[in-house]
DNA sequence: GCCAACGTTGGC
DNA sequence: GCCAACGTTGGC
């Protein structure tokens, strides 16, 4: 079991779209990345992440489920592009800003810290762990 | 709105 | 294969 974390700007696909798919999941589409489409690539079904928001707002706002391994990204006949499916699995009960991040020891090396435009991003289980904690949910 | 950081493209 | 130019992301 691994953890990630997806960015996207709320006014765009934010999590109360997430939620409103359901336990049907969406395709993470438009991701123009390699890193970001590698990581997604690495993913499995079961596989956790934070669900953040970027420009607006700034924070984890909750957690999500990968429900499809990586398959061919629909928004593009590139075929170089493809991605995962994800689902909402719970809000977090208090948002998690990307400041709080920023102080909170044992978060020096989070990607979200220190690499701002990484899209799609792994997660480390001592991370994911505080950040549930911050964030008032079980991990 | 600005700009730093980073990624990609394309000329050589 | 290097690197300058350009484009994009995303924090501020």
């Amino acid at each position: 079991m691994n953890f990630w974390l997806f960015k996207s700007e709320p006014d765009v696909w934010g999590w109360d779209h997430q939620v409103a798919k359901g336990d049907e999941g969406e395709e993470w589409h438009g991701v123009r990345n390699y890193q970001a489409r590698n990581n997604m690539r690495a993913m499995k079904v079961g596989d956790l992440g934070f669900f953040y928001h970027s420009n607006v707002g700034k924070e984890i706002v909750g957690i999500v489920e990968v429900c499809r391994e990586s398959t061919p990204d629909s928004s593009t006949d590139d075929p170089r592009w493809d991605c995962v499916w994800i689902k909402a699995v719970r809000p977090l009960r208090r948002a998690v800003t990307l400041e709080d991040c920023k102080v909170q020891p044992g978060l020096e090396k989070m990607v979200l810290v220190n690499n701002t435009r990484l899209s799609v991003q792994p997660v480390s289980p001592e991370e994911w762990e505080i950040v549930c904690r911050m964030g008032g949910v079980e991990p």
